[in-house]
DNA sequence: TTTAGGG
DNA sequence: CCCTAAA
């Protein structure tokens, strides 16, 4: 394989509104090790992962996962916060400088915001949606029977263009979160043998769609797969007579973001400096053959009367295609072709590389067998061969998923091999009495709501595709209502064991209802007891630790402050910027007040 | 472990 | 979000 070493240093660069793409290596904050750890690795992960596998295969200095002893999270050993030793704001501030309208003590540019301004124009997002690799690829398959499989018409077209949909919608389908896999090419393996690969002629196209991150989903790896009878006695199973190639032609970035090559490579090298290999891809389908596709996808069985117990036949397994779906790259408007040729290459080099099985099934079910002969499977031509499809697994052992599933919506030919949805979880109600029983505080009006009933929801779809841009605000339905959780981050399944550690965690963005209840909880606690104001809204929310609080405070605080037109992501509705200055000098001063 | 800030 | 110095 093709490596590269990347000259950048391992720190200073980070990729921020990386979309859903952990890209480094985790710091060890406690708070956050529990589930976290096992967000997994997604989609853009992936290239990270590639930078890590590339300098860990330079440097051999890789295997040093900072395994962070999985720390039990004792979190309820949190000492009794004093929840009211001062007014909450909610309750005093607001009487005293509210009720007499003397707002004017706060900020007020943001009065003057147009709510509805939400007008995020931050172009620069690349999004390959799916990298769609063709690849000739035959195997010889000892087998008994001998038959052709064709899937025909597809063989320049079959890229499963994803659907595009342009209006908002909470159902999206998006890949990342998928336990992902990733098309491989020079390893099929369908009898549990060597992969005897003939001949690989490929192309591929790399659609990459802008901002448009709504229809993320993509079909993950479609495989057509052409069986092609061969009847020659010469070979036996390992006829692998050239290994495959990939090769990549004819990419043509649609737009190319304005910004950071260099972050992503940075990232990359981050991410190796982590010494984090290769996480766990999960696997995926890869829909061979025979769908009933539109385009007529199909097995033709030609075979001929053998019988199982024939020997020596063998069968040309081609795959015509697979889908490497949903690769973020970001390159600079003014890089170059072949640095963006260069990017999707690492990251498909390093998928392939990244120890990943390729799984049978047949009729759906997972053939685990890897004696069992293709006849004894049920796989011959005398029967109704129709219905074979490939998973792409990652080596690492496939662990159950953790937390919540995403489902995806994928434009598989055959079955769907849909994860089941999960279901956030919401354990505990809102700990009223963590808060304080004891005190008489009003704060009833105020307080804050835990999100853990919002985020009782089911969500079908994960939100984590926003980022900055306007895209990603159509996605996730934003408005007032506390309900409006309803963009919840979900983690995606991929996940391995010890491989996930030192993996940047997915990027969450707050939703309005977080956002909310962030805010509600400041207004009583105020700012600098985020230990506090994590346990009073976020108590369940295992994903946002106090750290992350107060930074979204922080931001929040930024973001209230700067025009409409400077805000970028999901516009937050200004009602609530409103309270966060007012909250933030409120309680500064309180602050103040108390050195004095 | 938490806070507070810079990156 | 990450990373850390301080507390």
């Amino acid at each position: 394989m093709v490596r590269k070493r990347l000259g950048y240093s391992s720190r200073g660069h980070r990729i921020p509104t990386m979309p859903r793409v952990p890209n480094s290596a985790r710091g060890k904050r406690s708070t956050r090790r529990k589930k976290d750890e096992n967000d997994d690795m997604c989609a853009m992960d992936l290239l990270a992962t590639v930078a890590g596998k590339l300098l860990a295969d330079q440097d051999n200095s890789s295997s040093v996962p900072n395994t962070s002893a999985a720390k039990a999270k004792k979190r309820k050993s949190v000492k009794e916060e004093h929840f009211d030793e001062i007014p909450p704001l909610k309750n005093v501030a607001m009487e005293k400088d509210v009720g007499s309208g003397s707002v004017s003590a706060f900020p007020r540019q943001a009065k003057n915001c147009l709510a509805e301004n939400s007008s995020t124009r931050n172009g620069a997002d690349t999004v390959l949606e799916s990298l769609t690799v063709k690849s000739n690829m035959l195997a010889k398959i000892p087998e008994c029977g001998s038959y052709g499989i064709h899937h025909a018409g597809s063989s320049s077209s079959a890229e499963p263009e994803q659907v595009h949909q342009a209006e908002p919608k909470v159902s999206r389908r998006q890949a990342d979160g998928h336990p992902v896999a990733y098309g491989i090419f020079n390893s099929v393996d369908v009898d549990g043998k060597p992969p005897a690969l003939v001949s690989s002629d490929s192309s591929s196209c790399v659609p990459l769609s802008s901002h448009d991150k709504e229809h993320q989903t993509s079909s993950l790896y479609r495989g057509v797969v052409q069986y092609t009878a061969d009847r020659e006695d010469d070979e036996n199973s390992s006829g692998c007579t050239h290994p495959s190639t990939i090769e990549s032609k004819g990419c043509k970035p649609q737009y190319l973001g304005n910004h950071r090559i260099r972050k992503l490579l940075a990232s990359k090298v981050r991410k190796a400096a982590r010494n984090k290999i290769c996480g766990g891809i999960p696997s995926k389908k890869i829909c061979g053959g025979l769908s009933k596709k539109a385009s007529g996808t199909s097995f033709a069985m030609e075979g001929q009367n053998k019988s199982c117990e024939a020997e020596n036949y063998h069968v040309k397994l081609r795959i015509k295609s697979f889908n490497i779906p949903e690769l973020f790259i970001k390159v600079p408007e003014n890089a170059t072709i072949g640095s963006l040729k260069r990017a999707v290459m690492d990251v498909v080099n390093s998928i392939m590389e990244g120890g990943l099985r390729v799984g049978v099934l047949l009729q759906g079910k997972d053939i685990q067998d890897d004696n069992k002969t293709l006849c004894q499977a049920g796989i011959c031509h005398d029967k109704k061969l129709n219905n074979i499809d490939f998973t792409l697994e990652c080596e690492r052992e496939r662990e159950p998923p953790s937390g919540v599933i995403i489902q995806e919506q994928m434009d598989f030919l055959t079955t769907d091999m849909v994860e089941p949805l999960a279901r956030m979880k919401c354990e505990e109600p809102f700990p009223e009495a963590d808060v304080g029983d004891d005190s008489q505080q009003p704060r009833a009006p105020y307080r804050s709501r835990s999100l853990s009933d919002l985020y009782s929801v089911h969500c079908p779809v994960q939100m984590a595709s926003q980022d900055t841009t306007a895209s990603s605000q159509a996605i996730v339905p934003v408005s007032p209502a506390p309900s409006d959780v309803g963009a919840l981050a979900i983690v995606p399944l991929c996940k391995s064991k010890g491989s996930e550690v030192g993996q940047r965690r997915m990027r969450r963005p707050f939703t309005v209802g977080e956002v909310e209840a962030l805010v509600g909880a400041v207004e009583q606690l105020g700012t600098g007891r985020w230990r506090a104001v994590k346990t009073l809204a976020f108590d369940s929310i295992d994903h946002r630790t106090y750290v992350d609080l107060k930074d979204k405070w922080k931001t929040l605080v930024h973001t209230a402050s700067i025009s409409p037109q400077q805000r970028r992501g999901q516009p937050v509705p200004q009602e609530l910027l409103d309270r966060v200055l007012l909250a933030q000098a409120y309680w500064s001063q309180q602050q103040q007040q108390a050195r004095l």
